[in-house]
DNA sequence: CGATGTCTTGACGCTTCTCAACGATCGTGG
DNA sequence: CCACGATCGTTGAGAAGCGTCAAGACATCG
């Protein structure tokens, strides 16, 4: 929580320059680059690229709040939460270092989601005023946001396709890929290779919430898999042993000749 | 197909005009009317606005496509499909009239799923490089574009609410109710009052991809409502009798002391 | 050390999928 | 104009997957 020292406003070219420093996989990073050159209107409200602690459990943005800033999540990890009708909060999305929050507001300026820290964690947050309106200045900046909020899209999309038509097992296989492919890009060294550790930060519940399943259902698609030999479960520590048999198991092609009844006869 | 008259180039400017009399309920109606301003590079690419029929079964676009236009659908209806891993295609989304299509490309600029038309149907296309420009002169458009962006995000969220742990007929309940809010933006005269009028544009099939269903699971819950008299189907036309009661049905409250087993004992 | 939250495991029943046949509708061509 | 085929929609029976309920194991925290 204190790796990097906050410095709101007061000397904020030191600050920018920090942040750089611990701004590697940062979405938003071009952004805090280009912030001299807004310099002025930035030292003016003092708001640019501060930060943000967050404890777990606690909320960034509830239901029906102003949407003034975008965030990027810089450490923890964070779930967002849409209130259902019946008071069910359905489970859209997770979020890990890099990853921009808050996108759920564009459309009217008001937030539908909530977001929750699900471990300690800490954000950036660019007032969308300041974004606006360095985009008018850098038009390059404005097609980067395009990017960056269609990749919002994307990432529903994805939800959708791991939600149709597809087995339980298949979900979770998925879920763990997709997992290990976003933490891929923020931690480097556990990659793709056979033993990559996962320490997912959510529970089996906001798990099985995301994936349209029974918490049940979960935690026995992940014994099966440790059975088979593709994982090792302990807890929320997941280690990946056979890459290409999750792949697999994934895309719903069974390993053929693969006969698991040989456990004892 | 021809109820205006398509004029490329030449005498551009009576075609924004002749554009704006038919642009009722569209989309992009504030970006034509901006047309005047970007009048110089509009006349010189003489693409801006363009209308462009689509027959039955064509594709507006297909995966890998490099992402030219932003288009809005004016008649008919549209479905995107993406391209699953194993030869499936994930139904992704239905277009009606006044709606965005093609946003899956902002990410990196290359379409990733394909549209292709449900009915013969038209589309106003605007290249993406005037969209760019035109922000670039005037910040509130790219405000106005953040939020159509962000509409596109919601929709992929909504469609993934209508996934998660909901039962088949909730599926099928909200689905008749999501498109008869759309149709209703767009045909001001079949409202909410029973009795309305809801023309689907999509086979069974495709409304059992996009709810993650089996197709005979629609058809059978298409059956029950309307044996319960909720609704009155006929193929495609599907007559809403009960409002109150669909959305009971949606949000999975049965009403109580209407016991159907009352069917003769 | 007990209490609480989290995860696992088991048994049972229901929803939904699959397979299959049938019926309706529409367009085409004789 | 009617017969024909093709596409689309409905209906049925059986099976399987998954949700629900319930109990127990494990870890964490006060």
């Amino acid at each position: 929580m204190a790796d990097v020292p906050d410095n709101p406003a007061g000397d904020l070219r030191a600050d920018f320059s920090l942040l750089r420093r611990s701004c590697g996989p940062c979405t938003l990073k071009e952004f805090c680059d280009r912030a001299d050159v807004v310099y002025e209107q930035v030292r003016r409200r003092g708001l640019f690229g501060r930060r943000q602690p967050l404890a777990r459990g606690e909320r960034l943005f509830r239901p029906g709040d102003r949407q003034s800033m975008l965030y990027v999540l810089r450490g923890g990890a964070l779930k967002t939460l849409a209130p259902g009708a019946d008071g069910e909060e359905n489970l859209l999305g997770f979020h890990v270092p890099g990853e921009l929050v808050g996108l759920d507001a564009l459309a009217n300026g008001n937030h539908l989601c909530e977001a929750v820290a699900l471990v300690d964690s800490h954000v950036c947050g660019i007032p969308y005023s300041e974004l606006t309106s360095l985009t008018a200045d850098h038009p390059e900046i404005g097609r980067r946001l395009f990017q960056l909020f269609g990749r919002g899209t994307l990432d529903s999309q994805d939800h959708v396709q791991l939600l149709i038509r597809r087995q339980a097992d298949e979900r979770v296989a998925l879920f763990l890929l997709s997992m290990l492919h976003r933490y891929r890009k923020d931690i480097a060294e556990t990659g793709g290779q056979p033993g990559a550790q996962l320490a997912l930060p959510m529970s089996r519940e906001d798990m099985a919430r995301y994936l349209g399943l029974a918490l049940e259902t979960v935690s026995r698609g992940l014994t099966r898999m440790q059975e088979r030999g593709i994982i090792e479960v302990s807890g929320r520590q997941i280690r990946i042993l056979d890459h290409a048999a999750l792949e697999a198991l994934a895309r719903h092609d069974e390993p053929p000749g693969c006969d698991d009844q040989a456990r004892h006869g």
